[in-house]
DNA sequence: CGGATTTGACCGGCGC
DNA sequence: GCGCCGGTCAAATCCG
């Protein structure tokens, strides 16, 4: 068996030449492999150059290894019994300072890949940390406050970006004004950038984002104008509403939440009863939610929610927090033209859809209330939708968007800049990645606004609401 | 029997 | 002031 070193140009890991010269390529090395436990110990490791073929340079090694032995950790007093009474054959004494060499080089490795992954991990952290300290001084940019706030902001920027150095790599805080921010290693090869493209640290991150909501409004308790502005925030928070529109052939979809029903009514216009639902996962929960059937397309559930729970949130609601987090967070962080934004009318007096994923997000404020119409019935081009269709609570997410939904045209309007998109982008992403959607788009909305209160093991009960119309 | 749902009554905001 | 409409209340009813 020839055992090739790590093709690292190709990423192909570990190629293997076995006995009749077919080379086989291993993610993994499995040395326990039936094939091979009666088999030599004997490793050839070629070092697989880019060099013409004939130069490979071929190391005939035997491992010592008792590939059968199943305690990994024999004791070595044993082990050195065994090598002994082989050594009558000769050339033992080589073959074990060859394990010791391999030994020794594996346990190097294994502290190497330890000491990469605390590093990994650290910089996880601090990037989180430090994009929702930019995110926040962005928020002052546009609504200014106090200084003190934004030396602490720089200050942590400047220690996370040493501690970046240090570890190899370094953060690049460009073009900040529009939220830029990408992870280059010491080749200036990007590895993370704000759109995260990654799900995991998608959803990781959205997950944050009520955290950083909280970060935001604390940090505007400076100023009697920030006191009134986060007021206003509160407020218009209490008031905002996130709508989604999913087909399901459900009469509610599933969220996560427990919710009872407490009213019903024909609304002016629709033909299908509103229905009207209040959580009853807490006493006193605030949060309500509507449900009806879209009039143009019966097919279409239209959900709208509405409050911010006062307690925490079983693990379905959680999933998808951060997507409608994210969806409130652009509704009130979008580009306001000034603290008071939140209550200008031009910004209440607008709809905007969002560049990022046509039909996708709407925000609506012609409404009494400023709600983020998120469209989870369009087969649209930018989702992976082959992770939406198939989750056994939800339905088919795939009609094109109904006509009744409000859209400007481009230049119509004030677009969302940058910030908003990039918290679109990311919810998308957290979206596209879920595979329990339906719990968790409603779960999430549900929290909206919400709740960042860490999932104490609530048990996700089933809710148990009526139909819509029964 | 207790909790959830139904449904008509009631309330408040808004426009005319 | 009045009517319309959305939203909520609460008694009656249903259901497990």
């Amino acid at each position: 068996m020839i055992l090739n070193s790590f093709d690292h140009h190709h990423d192909q890991g570990l190629s293997v030449v076995d006995d009749n010269g077919e080379k086989r390529v291993l993610s993994e090395m499995d040395f326990f492999a039936a094939e091979e436990r009666n088999s030599s110990s004997t490793l050839e490791i070629k070092t697989e150059t880019h060099e013409p073929a004939g130069k490979e340079l071929h190391l005939h090694i035997n491992t010592g290894l008792d590939l059968l032995t199943s305690n990994t950790n024999t004791n070595l007093s044993e082990r050195r019994s065994m090598d002994s009474n082989r050594s009558a054959e000769g050339g033992r004494r080589a073959s074990d300072t060859e394990f010791v060499v391999l030994k020794a080089e594996l346990d190097r490795m294994n502290t190497e890949n330890e000491r990469l992954r605390a590093i990994l991990n650290q910089i996880n952290d601090k990037y989180y940390s430090l994009k929702m300290h930019i995110m926040s001084l962005l928020n002052h940019q546009q609504n200014p406050g106090s200084a003190e706030i934004k030396s602490d902001d720089r200050k942590m920027i400047n220690e996370v970006a040493d501690d970046e150095e240090k570890q190899g790599f370094k953060i690049n805080l460009k073009h900040c004004g529009q939220r830029e921010l990408i992870m280059e290693d010491k080749d200036g090869k990007t590895q993370l950038d704000h759109q995260c493209s990654s799900s995991p640290l998608c959803t990781e991150e959205m997950s944050m984002s009520n955290g950083l909501l909280h970060k935001i409004n604390s940090a505007e308790i400076n100023t009697s104008k920030d006191l009134d502005h986060q007021a206003a925030a509160e407020a218009t928070m209490k008031k905002a509403r996130v709508s989604v529109r999913a087909r399901s052939e459900a009469t509610m979809i599933s969220d996560g939440c427990q919710w009872r029903k407490y009213g019903q009514k024909l609304a002016k216009g629709n033909p299908c009863p509103r229905a009207y639902y209040r959580c009853t996962m807490a006493v006193a929960c605030p949060v309500r939610k509507q449900v009806q059937r879209c009039a143009e397309d019966r097919s279409v559930l239209i959900t709208t929610y509405e409050g911010r729970h006062n307690h925490p949130l079983p693990p379905a609601a959680m999933a998808m927090a951060s997507t409608t987090s994210a969806a409130a967070t652009m509704l009130l962080s979008g580009p306001m033209p000034s603290a008071d934004g939140l209550q200008n009318s031009n910004v209440l007096a607008r709809n905007v859809q969002l560049p990022y994923s046509q039909n996708l997000a709407t925000i609506s404020a012609s409404a009494p209330f400023p709600t983020v119409t998120l469209d989870l019935t369009n087969n649209n081009a930018n989702i992976p939708t082959n992770s939406l269709l198939h989750s056994p609570q939800a339905p088919a997410f795939h009609a094109p968007f109904s006509s009744h939904q409000q859209h400007l045209s481009p230049g119509a309007g004030i677009q969302v800049l940058d910030s908003s998109q990039d918290i679109v982008n990311a919810a998308t992403a957290a979206i596209a990645a879920d595979p329990n959607f339906t719990a968790a788009v409603a779960a999430a909305i549900s929290s909206i606004i919400g709740n960042s209160q860490r999932n104490d093991g609530v048990v996700d009960r089933n809710n148990s609401v009526g139909d819509v119309g029964k």
